[in-house]
DNA sequence: ACCTAAGTGGCGCACATCTTCCATTTAGGC
DNA sequence: GCCTAAATGGAAGATGTGCGCCACTTAGGT
């Protein structure tokens, strides 16, 4: 086969197909916190054989969100040939925290590293050029405050994470307004209206919820 | 004794008071997914002694939280007396964050909700009640864009609480640097000077930490 | 068709957590 | 000082998790 381990025999490499697929549903869903256990058994397989492709669920993190960092380090290349430097600044951040609102555990991976050899890891580091050239294109457009720096991309992941990871149903309409606010303080578009804030009853109810969550796991 | 649960012996209501200090400690270092066996054994206490004594995490959590969820709503009304209202909402806002810095539990309690019979959650309704008073004096001094609602104060609690939880030893330099961005975003004190950043090689091991300590529990 | 090695998963082990039961201990009114 | 009811924690059950063993199955070259 063209993909994945070296030489393996073709029951076993669909299997690994299935697994990586399964643990991508199932990260997107409940986030990395996930037992290996529930990821065999959405994958039809047993234990042992998932154990065997993937020797720590880091392997299986990584490999399952490989694609989704390309992707990501895709996104930030892509955005260096928008014309106005804005646009392209601020379509990136949009775009990868929409990734985050959708896969719970993809916004997990942005915000840690891995070991250097993991391709994973590479692609962070591709997106890490890329980001720091947008970041200069739009300082040199006057469209970004000097004293931004590539790390606060880093900054506003981990912000975002926690939003959409503690903000439950109401998690897309934080995540505008977050985004609208840190726009304002970065100083692109100064002056654009803020999204609709949820009612505080909404607030309550969707905290509440969180606080449920936690209670079960 | 004048506090806890009536008619209590008194080793038993001394042992209470353990089990609170205890869990307060255990909180404030890593946070509330620690188990009910941890806290019994920082406190000398037997499991179901803790039990006995708290039905349920949930119980023991709003206790040991009561008084910093109190001071939080006393932190908002003294604000309201300042003289300047940019300073007041900001320095309410400084203040907050510096007790989520130090208490990773606090940072977790300030974004959820509790059933409205505990104290704590009268206590985050005062609180709330001084917020909305505090925005609308800043938003009169015009310091403050019109559009913020008191909602929005979850919204940066959430933040930083993603931020000071995933940083590690970054926390206070990322903590700072957020808390800029937003003030700038808010409205408040335009043009000011951000913090300093953390390097590039500062944030990669901060994010590795973090990811080891996935990796453990 | 057959045979061998790769692949598989049921089963059991070790460990951590929450929960309950009950024999022992101890506080504090008398 | 005694005696009772309150309080305690060791021990055991139930559940969920990571891990390894080993007999069984099956792919795929011959």
């Amino acid at each position: 086969m063209v993909a994945g381990a070296a030489s393996l025999r073709a029951d076993a490499a669909r299997n690994r197909e299935l697994i990586l697929a399964a643990a991508r549903e199932v990260f997107a869903e409940s986030g990395l916190d996930v037992s290996m256990r529930q990821i065999a058994l959405r994958a039809g397989v047993g234990e042992p054989t998932l154990r065997r492709r993937f020797g720590s669920k880091e392997e299986l993190v990584a490999e399952a969100f490989e694609d989704k960092v390309g992707a990501y380090a895709d996104l930030a290349n892509a955005a260096l040939e928008a014309p106005d430097p804005a646009a392209g600044f601020r379509g990136f951040l949009e775009k990868v925290t929409a990734m985050q609102l959708v896969d719970r555990g993809f916004a997990d991976v942005l915000t840690m590293t891995f070991p250097p050899t993991m391709r994973c890891e590479q692609h962070r580091r591709r997106s890490y050029e890329a980001i720091e050239r947008l970041i200069a294109k739009a300082k040199d457009a006057g469209v970004l405050r000097r004293d931004f720096v590539a790390e606060d991309i880093v900054l506003v992941l981990l912000a975002h994470a926690g939003v959409v990871g503690g903000a439950g149903k109401l998690a897309g309409s934080f995540s505008a307004r977050l985004l609208a606010f840190l726009f304002e303080g970065f100083g692109l578009n100064a002056g654009d209206a803020l999204p609709p804030a949820p009612s505080a009853a909404q607030v309550y109810r969707a905290l509440l919820r969180l606080h449920d969550d936690k209670k079960q796991g």
